[in-house]
RNA sequence: UGGGGUGUGGCCAAGCGGUAAGGCACGGGACUUUGGAUCCCGCAUUCGUAGGUUCGAAUCCUACCGCCCCAGCCA
């Protein structure tokens, strides 16, 4: 016999990177040190959690570091509701900073400084050209640029004017510090890239000490380099601003060694796509302003909120990133895939509930007048530790509408006329008799029952091919279910044929169902908690839904249906 | 038409000169008091295309083609 394949972890390209780093010693003293750079100007979504899981599993598996750090730069746009919801969904979802919590805005100071050595340096000017004018002497992607008027401004008049738009002397716009790079590069990042404007706009945590704020290219890397960070780990757009990321890396070397911790070095890797909705946070904040969804944690949203409030567990989430990999090529993962992992994870830790969707009443006419059996029913098959519970059988009981059939068709195993089916964990039942309201709809079925195919202690030899779950019609507890489908109908809603990608939203998206019956546990539930209802799928019961005076479920996702399917082909 | 990326089955993704991993999806079967779960089996003679190098190429070379990103004082 061959001997068995060692199970590899999981790598991808960049592990493979860090860890050749390792054995070349190319990290000197330096552990491995990773960050997750959020601008908290939205929430964060499921492509978020790709990167966040992704910085701090590595930072885990070589031992190192991992930041969490805000990249607060731009104070129009940023609010601390976002670095709230933030930290909560990132804690949420298991990766841990420890005490290595950080804001951009935290190094203000020594970044003004370091501005002021490249001036001093003679590597960056002040210039007074205004966004209009800076856009066209930058040139096109097929042009090279034009050098600014400005750029060979003497130093002591670029120290002197910097130091006078800290002061707040200029308006918004008046001017900018810039790199002296190459205005005629290929590299649109390289033709003098500006590195500080005038905002005259108050932060949500420097309040109004600042009115010039440092742009991304100039303020990532620097804060990389004085956090230590060894893998400065980014989505694929940043691959042109990795020279100039460089750039200032070198520059913070040579001009201001005492804080540099370490050499920080980008590498790029591709963002998460999903079929069936949309990713950007801009296109989030659409659906969430124009109400096609009701706010950021709509369980329909494929935020890390609207995940968790479906009842998505963070151990699926990061089982799905897993899975998906990580590679530098565009790619879009299946949604399946991620139903897949939910389920799996869902199928081993969550109790089993009855409940009927849409009932129709069953009364079991040979059934003893007025008694209830409890019946032993398994919390999680297969988990002896899970226990069991006793749910309540009466002779009048719901069972779900479309587990009979009038006129079934071949190889539908579930009741008809004069045909036989077991309900779960009590006993076979026959129908007897249908019965219809005056427009034709089964009101009620009546069947009868067979006392020696009581489950657990079946002495009639019987043989049934269906069964189907049910709740006793005194005991059921009346609650809300809210059935969750796509958010598009389309695959890739971003290449929505004609209108842009909201025109492409599914218009049953959300399905709420009122009138369900569950087993009595289901009134007694946490909120909070998962449940599998039998034979539907599994459902977390929303701890933040509107008062309804009855509990509300949401279908986190439905158990795979083989039989649905094969109705449809 | 400038620069930077990227193309392996329906969707992801390994592979790094020695003869196409794995997962999801899909199809078939077994088992089943959830038509769930589980378990089997099947699923790329071929790696964007065309040439070339080599005993041997998804892997090296050349050319071509497709797709993505970049012209914010956003990140």
């Amino acid at each position: 016999m061959p001997e068995q394949k060692e199970t590899e972890a999981k790598t991808n390209f960049i592990y493979t990177m860090i860890k050749e780093d390792l054995e070349k010693g190319a990290l000197g003293e330096s552990p491995v040190h990773t960050r997750f750079p959020p601008e908290p100007n939205g929430y964060l979504h499921i492509g978020h959690a790709k990167a966040i899981l992704l910085n701090y599993s590595l930072a885990k598996t070589f031992n190192g570091l991992f930041n969490l750090r805000f990249d607060d730069t731009n104070p129009v746009k940023e609010e601390q509701e976002f670095v709230d919801s933030i930290i909560e969904d990132i804690r949420w979802l298991g990766a841990d900073w420890g005490e290595r919590l950080f804001f951009s805005s935290d190094y203000f100071e020594t970044k003004f400084e370091f501005a002021l050595r490249l001036i001093r340096a003679g590597y960056a000017y002040v210039c007074d050209l205004d966004p209009d004018q800076v856009r066209a002497y930058r040139g096109t992607l097929t042009e090279p640029g034009k050098e600014s008027p400005f750029r060979e401004r003497p130093v002591e008049e670029n120290l002197d004017l910097f130091e006078r738009m800290r002061k707040g002397e200029f308006p918004n716009g008046s001017r900018v510090l810039r790199a002296k790079i190459d205005m005629s590069s290929g590299n649109l990042n390289m033709r003098d890239p500006v590195l500080y404007r005038i905002l005259h706009s108050s932060h949500h945590r420097t309040g109004d000490q600042w009115c010039v704020y440092p742009m991304y290219d100039f303020d990532h890397p620097f804060s990389d380099v004085l956090e230590g960070i060894t893998h400065s780990l980014c989505s694929i757009e940043y691959s042109d601003h990795r020279p100039l990321y460089d750039w200032i890396v070198d520059r913070a070397v040579e001009l201001f060694p005492e804080v540099v911790k370490y050499r920080s070095r980008q590498t790029e890797f591709a963002r998460l796509n999903l079929t069936y909705t949309v990713m950007s946070k801009r296109k989030l904040r659409r659906l969430v302003e124009e109400g096609h969804v009701n706010g950021w944690d709509d369980p329909r949203m494929p935020t890390i909120a609207g995940l968790r409030r479906r009842g998505v567990t963070p151990e699926a989430i990061a089982d799905f990133q897993e899975k998906v990999g990580v590679s530098r090529a565009d790619s879009t993962a299946d949604l399946a895939l991620l139903d897949y992992c939910i389920r799996q994870d869902l199928e081993t830790r969550t109790p089993r509930l009855m409940a009927v969707l849409d009932p129709v009443r069953v009364v079991i006419t040979n059934w003893p007048e007025g008694k209830i059996e409890d019946l032993e029913m398994e919390n999680i098959p297969g988990d002896e530790e899970a226990g069991t519970r006793m749910v309540p059988f009466s002779g009048e009981i719901y069972i779900e509408r479309d587990d009979f059939m009038e006129d079934p068709p071949k190889k539908y195993f579930r009741l008809a006329p004069d045909r036989e089916v077991r309900l779960k964990s009590a006993y076979i039942i026959k129908c007897e008799e249908v019965i219809k309201d005056e427009n034709g709809t089964v009101s009620e079925l009546r069947c009868s029952y067979d006392p020696l195919t009581k489950s657990g202690a079946d002495n009639s030899g019987k043989k049934v091919k269906g069964v189907i779950h049910w709740v006793s019609a005194a005991h059921a507890a009346p609650v809300r279910v809210n059935i969750y489908d796509n958010l598009f109908t389309a695959e890739n809603p971003e290449e929505a044929e004609e209108g842009d990608f909201t025109s492409q939203i599914n218009p049953h998206s959300l399905l709420v169902l009122d009138n369900v019956l569950a087993e009595p546990a289901a009134a007694e539930a946490i909120p909070g908690s998962r449940f599998q209802f039998l034979r539907k799928g599994y459902f977390y019961l929303d701890p933040d839904a509107a008062e309804t005076g009855k509990p509300v479920f949401n279908r986190t996702v439905p158990l795979r249906d083989s039989w649905a399917k094969k109705q449809k082909s």
